[in-house]
Parts: structure tokens; sequence; C-alpha cells
DNA sequence: CTCCTAGGTTGACACCGTCAATCTAGCGGA
DNA sequence: TCCGCTAGATTGACGGTGTCAACCTAGGAG
């Protein structure tokens, strides 16, 4: 009854643009970025056909957002993951909390890890898109770099070590929601902490023969 | 002049079902995988509106002809990769060609390794997109084998191994067509030389110690 | 009280996928 | 030689879609 009932003023009751978010999503997640329409969202809110446009220009706007909040959401959860471990924690600890973060994430959250790496979806030029790309890296690379000087991968290129990584987990993630390794019949944590073990093999604060 | 001249004995000059999927792929590389529409392929090739749907009977179905196409490439670039070393070669380096064929492929048909992943453009259950899928994924278990046999990553799961190494490659891959690996300026064949070469010291034939 | 603006509305346009009905060139069999 | 069949093209129609322009209206600022 209180002016807190509508966020907004005019006549959607509510926050329409946090709805046709939230709306994408859910349909992102059943069927896929392709089946996700402006219309039929604004349908299913009960809304004019236009109505979207008023918060997103165009549709890919509205994929943009999406791909900036996963990143964001992200970001986020690796440092939550890394963070929580406590301050008695190693650096070797930490960096695999923020890799297990990474493929949690895109499980959880399904919806937004398609759309962030469609490019052909988003506005590739748009800053915030950009920025928040770069703060997740930044993130990643600060945790090798804190690893390294534990002895980890002593001497290989960070960045090196880091798309490593990336790879791995982001790899991992892709096949999975892909539906690549889910004809195992193997959960994904299963897969994941022995892809993990192994990785820490390469890393590991050991002198490691050439290959 | 002969009949050869002509593939199809009709109206279009030509085989319209390859012509479909070249265009389709040419586009996707420029623009995405969204920006193909059946009649402006239609309309490039000189033809109906509604010619494509003798070759391809919905939009799926030219989409999954491309990912089966492109399962079938990615499975000889791998068999050619690791094959023409001579039979001298170690297991451990026709893994390795076996790796780098895989994102040579996707680096030379960034359109069709697009398309192999977005389940929602797919007729996912078509069988002949299983069986392009398993045959490329036997592949590698039996590369995975081959080096157990001389020693790398001894006493680990196959399945797991070959997770491992698939989910570096994709990743890699995925990463930099998703542009997110190329802002760092350096090219492709050098960051992915240095992530092989750590990743090798996972899986070489030394007692590695545990995570 | 009046004006401005954010955020809705309707209406129109071209493009899209898909379906149905039709046409036609060239083949095999009588 | 003719006759039908079929593969593969055609036109036409339908509803759905993104986007734009024009309009409307509730509520806040002056």
């Amino acid at each position: 009854m209180t002016a807190s009932r509508r966020a907004n003023p005019t006549y959607y009751g509510g926050d329409l643009r946090r709805d046709l978010l939230d709306t994408a999503l859910e349909l992102i997640d059943q069927e896929g970025p392709s089946a996700v329409s402006l219309r039929s969202l604004a349908r299913r809110l009960g809304v004019s056909h236009a109505a979207p446009a008023n918060h997103f220009p165009d549709k890919a706007a509205l994929f943009t957002a999406i791909a900036v909040e996963g990143f964001g959401l992200l970001a986020r959860a690796m440092k939550d993951g890394a963070g929580q471990l406590g301050p008695e924690a190693t650096a070797g600890q930490r960096f695999r909390a923020a890799g297990q973060a990474y493929t949690g994430f895109a499980l959880a959250h399904p919806a937004h890890f398609a759309v962030m790496w469609q490019r052909d979806l988003l506005h590739q030029d748009d800053p915030a898109l950009a920025a928040a790309g770069d703060t997740t890296f930044e993130l990643l690379l600060g945790s090798v770099r804190e690893i390294q000087s534990e002895g980890w991968a002593a001497g290989s290129d960070p960045q090196a070590v880091a798309y490593l990584a990336w790879s791995v987990v982001h790899g991992l993630a892709a096949l999975w929601l892909g539906g690549s390794l889910q004809r195992s019949q193997r959960p994904f944590d299963e897969i994941a902490g022995e892809v993990g073990a192994l990785l820490g093999g390469a890393l590991s604060p050991r002198p490691a023969p050439a290959t």
C-alpha cells in the first residue's frame, strides 16, 4: 500500500528492468539464448511489446546487461570462495578455491555463463562489459602471483599460468554445460576434483621436468 | 557441358546444399551464428526463400549439419596431426600433436567450432551428431591410454586425464575465439606453447607429488 | 496550477521461419 | 516415343519478431 509497494511510479507495478532480466535468464536456462525474444518477455510480464525498449534499446543490450551481471557474480564468487578460507589458508588453497568458484558459478548460473561468451549476442564495445571482464582476469592473475610467491609454478610466466588455469576451469565448465562430459554418467564434482588434482601436479612447488 | 557440369539436374546450377553450408559458414565467421537467416542465404545465392527447405527442413538442421561436419573435420585433424609424426614418434609427442590439432582446428574453422557447442541451435537428438561427438572423444581417450602405457600420468584414471586435456585445449580455443585472451596482444601459438609445456609437467612420467 | 519527464501505450514496417500448393526438368519404363 | 514420377525448385500466405515513430499519462518540480 505504501509507496514501496511499487518501485516505479508508472504503469507497471514493479521493476520491469529486473523482471525482464530474470524472465530472460529463466528462459535461457530452459531453452537457450536463441529462445529469448523481447516480445515474448513482454507478453509473459503482461506488458506491451514495446515496453522493454524503455530499459534496453535493443536485444543485444539485454544480453549485454546479463553478461555484465554475470562477470560481477563471477568475480564475487571467486573472491568469496578464496576469502572464506580464513587467514591461515595457503595461497595454493585460495587458488584452488577460486577455481572451484569459477566452475561453481558456471553451474549455478548457466544462463549468465552461456551469454557471457557469445560475442555475437553482445554489444562488444560496451565499456562496462570490458571492465567487468578485465576485473575478473585481474583477480585470477593476482591469485597466480600469490601462489608463485609460495613457489608454485616457479619460473613460469604468471600470465601463462593464469591462462592454463583459466582454460582448464573454463573448458571444464563449458564442456559440462555443453553436455559433452555428462555422457560419462559421473557427477561434476568428481570429475572436477580429479582434474584439479592432476592440474595441481603441474603447478605444485617441485622442480617439474621439461616436456 | 556434360552431365557433370551440374551436380543437380534441376533449376539451380550447382550443389545448393553445399553452397548453403558454405555461405552460412562465411556469415558465421563474420558476424556469428545469430546473423544467419535462411532467407538471407537464399537471397545471396539467387534462389527463392523456400529453396533451402529442400535440403534442410529447418534452421536447426542447417546448424546441425555444420556441427556434424565440424566434428568430422576435428577428428580428421587430430588423426592427421598425430599420424604425420612418423612411426618413431613417442605417444607423448602424438598426444601433444593431437592437442595442437584441436586448437588448430578451432582457429582454422571458427564457424564450425562456434556452432558445435551451441546446443540450442542444434537438433541435439540427431544420431549423426552424437556419433560424431563420440568418435572424437574416443580418439582422445585412445591417445591418453597410449601415453599412459609410456608411463605418463601413471595411476590416474584415463578418463580424468582425457577430461583435463580436453578442458585445456577446449578452454584455450574458446577463450581465444571469445576474444578474452586476445587482449594480451600475444600470438596464440605462443600462449598455447607455454600452456602446453606447463600441462606437460602435470602428466610427464615422473612421480608427481600430491596436491 | 502548469510543465516536464520517465515509462508506459498503440501502430506500422520489414524481415524471419515455416507450411501448403504448384510448377518443371529429366529420369525410367511402357 | 510417350508417359508418369520425383527431386528440387517456385510463389503465396501465416504468425512471430526487432525496431521505430507517435502518442498517452501519472507524478514530481517549479
